[in-house]
DNA sequence: ATCACACGTGGGAGCGCTCCCACAGTACCT
DNA sequence: AGGTACTGTGGGAGCGCTCCCACGTGTGAT
């Protein structure tokens, strides 16, 4: 009671209505004021603005969230364990850029990890409570569920990549099948001849259309697909690492291999310098993503760029408007926004 | 099935009011059951606990916190840009075991980065408001004037690492200094004559004890100290490299460096490998945290271990300590609490 | 029997905001 | 003159909770 009291009178912090009695004006100007609405007078609002200033007041986000019915957060969901998180630079990558463009809005990003059941749990409880205006969802297998709990949940939300050719939900990717074409193109350039892939977890979209411009490079170029040249990784660096050892076992003539991700690569290159192979000169390597993993690699991996950073802001553009449209999420759904950006190769001394 | 009809019914989520009047009690009632309160009998608790399952009541917690003046939500404030955030296997290892302890409490984390003056700005705002029930900080050089804003708004903290051993805030922190020692001791033990050390960036206090522990043991061993066997790095890997650099430079004789961080040793490790000396042959080298880092060097690297996870479950305990404890802060900071966690030295072949 | 005092319980009174209706004032038409 | 159409403004009515006071009812002591 008595720190009630405390908070609520004396110490505490500006209302809305003290602004109000110090502006001269009403409650409602100053909100208007506040939330930038045009239906203001100059001269009224330069006395709020003042009022504002003299008063130092913030605005209670729970009040507001209360009658408005929005929070002003979004959340970033992970459908990873932590773990996973922080050993792949491509999330750190999504975040700094989401983080980047979103420091210009007013608002908040929330960062939630659901890689277990629990986690899932606790996640749907704090959807439905509504507890953020829109999700940014990464890294999403094609059977996962939690797409179609936000459509259910009318929540607005963004996909990074996507969870087939059909996404339903707006979404950015990069152009995952041209990236792969331009990586065994230049491998085939550099006059390689055997060139094997390992492949992301391919209920990953993107990591299958890796692949299909693996193989369509290939044919392409008028060359049989050995499918004994693919080998399938999870994504992990030790994925990588048993994916190559697979590979040379099985074709120990390759002399070049498309990593779906610099991560992989990685631990590709850790089985090459196991089985005494050099790098670029017995085998090229290629990875994917162009993250600061390949940049300090030892020889530094040619990668393909994503525009990772630019990803991120593009799904807070999306989400954004997304938000902005309002409820009635059916209606807009017909127009599907679906961003496919460009990548690019970047070549080091790998291959 | 009920709950979809009861939430298609009313149209929104259903209400504490809803809930009480389907249980057959009153709105108190329902939000004492909700909120844990032992002054409810059991039948009556069942009851209220059937209604909500049945109509999939969640709580909504803007109204809560507007009632409750509370936002059952912590900041984890890091006053770095985020490139330093995600290149420092620290970080993510403190948000690992702050993510962790947390996930058993209803309690939400926000991750927030304070690396820019407009960042900090913006921070400021954002805790004027109380959008967060109190702050993790980590991090923190010694001018930093967070801690004090933080005082001064009277939201409970708890930092990782201290600004000076009279830590005003509470806090958590490894003890760098025995941590150093041990490592010393340990080159020493191998046969090291010339021992160099590569410190973190001074004002941040954990470094300056690693640098007192690195005097003390060679002292100890009644060696004196070579001031040109100290170099000055800035706990990135750049920073390292340089540093290893100057050290070679300087004393081309050393045969053994302790740095202050795994990252720091990464650097000096590719400063080492330009200048052709091997490790450990040449020169023995241990690192500071045993983050992934060390593990996945090549060679493994031998490196003083902070118990991290640990360290970031002891910040939550201490600070949902300290947010339970209510509001009248001054009479409580004179019992200061201050954890100091051991360290150990993980011994890899790098030394 | 009376008092004392637990315990459970219901519901009024806000928390600080946004939304929206009402209304005065001004401007420009018929 | 009256009508219509704006613009700017004030303030009531909530949003869905928590807090707390008041009110039974049951227990034990006096």
């Amino acid at each position: 009671m008595a720190a009630h009291a405390a908070r609520g009178r004396s110490g505490g912090r500006p209302t809305l209505e003290e602004v109000a009695a110090r502006a001269g004006v009403g409650r409602g100007t100053v909100s208007r004021v506040i939330n930038g609405s045009p239906r203001v007078s100059a001269a009224t609002r330069t006395a709020v603005e003042a009022a504002v200033a003299e008063l130092g007041y913030v605005p209670n986000t729970a009040a507001r969230a209360l009658a408005a019915n929005r929070t002003d957060a979004i959340a970033l969901v992970v459908p990873e364990p932590e773990t996973r998180f922080f050993a792949e630079p491509y999330f750190s990558d999504v975040l700094r850029g989401v983080g980047a463009q979103l420091s210009e809005t007013e608002m908040q990003l929330l960062l939630i990890f659901a890689g277990n059941d629990q986690r899932r749990q606790r996640l749907a409880q704090y959807l439905a409570a509504h507890r953020v205006d829109g999700v940014l969802l990464v890294s999403v297998h094609a059977d996962d569920p939690l797409p179609d709990l936000l459509t259910q949940l009318e929540i607005p939300a963004v996909i990074s990549g996507r969870r087939s050719a059909e996404e339903a939900l707006p979404s950015v990717d990069s152009d995952n099948y041209a990236g792969a074409c331009s990586a065994v193109d230049h491998l085939m350039a550099r006059g390689r001849t055997s060139i094997a892939t390992i492949t992301g977890r391919l209920d990953v979209y993107g990591a299958q259309r890796r692949l299909d411009g693996y193989r369509t490079a290939l044919e392409g170029a008028g060359r049989t697909v050995d499918e004994r040249l693919i080998a399938q990784g999870d994504f992990t660096e030790e994925g990588g690492r048993r994916a190559m050892r697979e590979l040379l076992a099985a074709c120990p003539g390759v002399d070049a291999v498309f990593a779906g991700s610099d991560v992989m690569a990685a631990g590709a290159r850790q089985a090459l310098r196991e089985a005494g192979r050099r790098i670029p000169d017995d085998v090229a390597l290629v990875g994917f993503d162009d993250s600061a993993i390949a940049r300090h690699m030892d020889p530094p991996l040619t990668s393909v760029r994503q525009p990772i950073e630019e990803m991120g802001r593009a799904m807070i553009d999306l989400l954004l408007a997304e938000i902005a449209d309002g409820r009635p999420a059916a209606a807009r759904r017909l127009e599907r926004r679906q961003l496919v950006l460009p990548t690019e190769l970047v070549e080091r001394d790998s291959s």
